[in-house]
RNA sequence: GGAGGAAUGGCAGAGCUGGUUUAAUGCACUAGUCUUGAAAACUAGCGUGCGGCAACGUACCGGGGGUUCGAAUCCCUCUUCCUCCGCCA
């Protein structure tokens, strides 16, 4: 959610920015109408909050009233009260509605997109921010996708999955689980040796907490939902990492805060068709190491730009080809300022697949959340939030077996052959 | 799943036979005094949201609802934790 207070002192700029969304005059002024409904609010509440006063000190009266024996004067001020609080129930009712109103208004204002956001409408408008520093990887046309490979070499079985589930959760067996284990070992490694503490959250979330990272409720039919529980499967380990922090004041020399947490993340995503959800491109259960920084507003462009660092530095010791995305208006999500996917290049599909998405959400998620700190002066600030992919698991495993496919096998990359105790797949 | 007990501000912990509680007190924390420095001692400050330039007002004692002129305090309900029993990797 924006914060109320920017949108109201700041109000040309936010419309200015989410022009890059795609957002024309006709869903602007939105905003004009949350300010009305605002000050419509706040002066509901003075008006109760008055009623209220009177009723306290009357209440305070009658007590005195009381102890001193004045029965009649008490029941005098009774019946004062009585009115006032049909007044104050009046108001109070005026109060919730408008409450909730603006609640609902706020929550359908997407986050403002930061400077650098590049114009455009969907994802053949993004930019490239960082190409592939070589010649992109040609196998020839004898390269095979990573679905055929998985069936020759007996790793991956995704019409088992179907047997035992449905479509789109896939088996992997032999090497191809140790491939799986051994990097989400190493991303685990590497996320530690960068400083982040490693976290292992629950799988399940309540609706609090997937309200508060901004999953519920625009994104609701996303979840698996266990109704006989009243209970979400995570999306992502966004979800219960973040909300360590939920309701949560720090100290403001407490940031950066790092945390990485691997878990299996479940998608319903209504799927689409054809070569873009074969295999493992797009699959409801999947397995990605998070990476989550809380950080003070000043510096968390900074981070944003180390995250993605550490993202590269992992495809960089996988050997895979990457390219660096900077998401224009129309692609980027609704809770996200600024958003880098980056995407490495399977050679056997010949396309491009997008493995980690790295967001400054700035105070967006952070209001939700109520995560704060305290600064200098001993204000309260809203923290800024960040996340990214570090890494997910299925597409790097489908870029693995395509880029990596020999005459004899598949090479393991060699920073993960202590990680498999296997230099290939044969 | 069954029986009983509990939930108060960062922590501990009073209040819980309804009315100067605008929640005592201690610890921790912050600033200052003293000191060569530290400790101790002393002084002051010290929860959160909303409204207000401010003074101040208002709400919050696990969540929600109710009774009452008035609720931390009484009633209902949900959640969580503890003790015991049952089941269980």
């Amino acid at each position: 959610m924006l914060e109320l207070h920017r949108l109201r002192t700041d109000k040309d700029a936010i419309a200015t920015a989410l022009a890059k969304r795609g957002w024309g005059s006709d869903r602007l002024v939105i905003l004009d109408e949350i300010i009305t409904i605002d000050d419509q609010r706040k002066a509901l509440q003075t008006e109760n909050d008055a009623y209220l006063a009177e009723r306290n000190s009357l209440s305070k009266e009658i007590g005195q009233l009381f102890k001193s024996g004045k029965q009649e004067e008490a029941a005098a001020a009774k019946a004062k009260v009585e009115t006032l609080k049909t007044k104050i129930s009046e108001t109070e009712a005026k109060l919730s509605e408008s409450q909730s109103q603006l609640e609902a208004k706020l929550l359908d204002v997407p986050n403002a997109p930061h400077s650098s956001v590049p114009n455009g409408q969907s994802d053949e408008d993004n930019e490239v921010a960082k190409p592939w520093r070589e010649d992109l990887p040609d196998l020839g046309a004898e390269a095979l996708p990573h679905w055929e490979l998985a069936t020759k070499y007996n790793i991956l079985d995704m019409k088992l999955g179907v047997k035992i589930t449905g479509a789109g959760f896939p088996v992997f067996r032999g090497k191809g689980s140790r491939l799986q284990r051994a990097l989400i070992n190493f991303f685990l490694d590497e996320a530690s040796a960068a400083g982040y503490e490693e976290i292992v959250p629950p799988l399940l979330v309540n609706e609090s907490s997937a309200r508060a990272t901004g999953q519920l409720p625009d994104k609701d039919g996303q979840m698996y939902y266990v109704e006989r529980d009243d209970l979400y499967l995570i999306p992502t380990a966004e979800v219960p990492v973040t909300n360590i922090y939920r309701d949560v004041i720090v100290k403001e020399t407490d940031f950066p805060i790092k945390l990485t947490g691997y878990t299996q993340c479940f998608r319903r995503e209504a799927g689409s068709y054809g070569a873009d959800v074969k295999g493992l491109n797009r699959v409801h259960q999947f397995d990605k190491v998070e990476i989550v920084q809380f950080q003070h507003p000043d510096k968390s462009y900074e981070t944003l730009d180390a995250m993605v660092a550490h993202v590269e530095g992992l495809l960089d010791k996988l050997e895979l080809p990457y390219r660096i995305l900077r998401l224009c208006g129309g692609d980027l999500s609704a809770t996200s300022a600024l958003t880098y996917d980056l995407e490495v290049y399977s050679a056997g599909q010949k396309r491009w697949l997008e493995v980690s998405s790295v967001s400054n959400f700035e105070t967006y998620q952070a209001n939700r959340l109520k995560l704060r700190f305290k600064d200098k002066d001993g204000k309260k600030r809203l923290a800024h939030t960040l996340n990214g992919s570090a890494l997910a698991l299925a597409r790097i495993i489908a870029a693995l077996l395509e880029n990596n496919q020999t005459a004899d096998g598949i090479k393991i990359p060699e920073v993960l052959q202590k990680y498999t105790g296997f230099a290939m797949i044969d």
